[in-house]
DNA sequence: TGTACATCAGTGAACGCGCGTTCACTGATGTAC
DNA sequence: TGTACATCAGTGAACGCGCGTTCACTGATGTAC
């Protein structure tokens, strides 16, 4: 964790930051021990030296997938913003990005996991709940001023929905029309800004 | 499909029943042909005669849960009405319903499985990508007359995700907080109805 | 109506493969003197 | 600085189990005469 961590640590991180990836993009079932050390650059054998188990991993690789999805979030919203965009705005139009249709791997982990969550270890379950408050948290930031912060959930859902709808009508003009169709459904109620 | 259907019709959809229960209680990947065939009260033997394979059936069994919980939604929704609630309001209390939080498997195959539909193969998608396209038009249908078409994607996500995002905090407090919370902002924005 | 035979639905054992897990071993890294 | 030894990270083969799939067989249903 220090300034100088172990090769076994960064090991460690390559493997967890390399399942953070394939769980967004296979789901908790669609991805092997074997697969996953494969992919970075190692045999399966030494994976229970890291972990105590597939699940422990799956845990850790969770929490990663939810900071690596809001890091991607934010970046996505700062660059609207530099360019003139309301909060809220760069929120919706950066989480709601048609790109993100197929990019499922990179972005965020609730969209990508949610209706699996139910089914998966207590372990498992908390680390998603603590993504979903986050994921709240992060739309109620970003209301605008004459919107009440209870709102923020109903919002949440919604774009957690939309992506989840769309991406379920595949990517392509179908899905690609539902997801802009609800962006600027959303943005016309909640935005009074300019795009 | 007749007036007297086969013996082995009969068998045929008992076992597409028990899968289409099974699919949204464990998703795709937490059902095995022995566990339905068991719960069906057969033998895993004769599983191939009625299905061409695991596939085969699980997109069936998609279509039968899409349609199963297309009715029980109906049915929720028309006991509320009885009592007075506007359409919208019904298809809201009913969709958001506090017990759907744990019986996902008699609920809408959708926000039981929409995470896992980008995985699986073409037969099922398209059952999906069928059953998405009825669930915004059971919206549009309900939405109140000064609420313009436009707005069903949108609501229909925030249905599909405000269940979803619930589930995923638990069936406790937190859990029934945000779907309370959800489902009464959802109906102060759009219906004027009282309650 | 009864008997003989053909068809059919379902049984249960078996196969093969994939995957999570274990473990003895190896080569590399680091430490003691 | 160099050598000897201990520790450690990663290897690769193997095990056991579950699960999708196959298949020879059985008991029941239906048909022909």
């Amino acid at each position: 964790m220090d300034a100088a961590p172990s090769r076994k640590q960064v090991t460690h991180e390559r493997i967890v930051a390399t399942a953070a990836r394939a769980i967004r993009r296979g789901g908790f079932h669609g991805v092997g021990v074997a697969d996953i050390m494969k992919e970075a650059g190692l045999t399966h054998g030494g994976f229970y030296a890291h972990f105590a188990s597939r699940n422990a991993l799956l845990t850790e690789a969770l929490e990663r997938a939810g900071q690596e999805g809001v890091a991607r979030v934010a970046k996505e919203v700062e660059a609207r913003r530099e360019q003139g965009a309301s909060a809220f705005r760069a929120l919706v139009e950066g989480y709601l990005a048609e790109r993100h249709l197929s990019a499922s791997d990179k972005m965020c982990a609730v969209a990508a996991l949610a209706s699996e969550i139910p089914r998966q270890s207590p372990g498992v379950r908390e680390a998603a709940a603590e993504r979903v408050r986050g994921l709240i948290a992060m739309v109620a930031q970003s209301l605008p001023a004459d919107v009440p912060a209870s709102n923020a959930p109903l919002i949440a859902s919604q774009l957690v929905g939309a992506l989840q709808l769309s991406r379920a009508l595949g990517d392509n003009a179908e899905g690609k029309a539902l997801l802009a169709a609800t962006r600027d459904v959303l943005l016309a109620q909640f935005d009074r800004t300019a795009p």
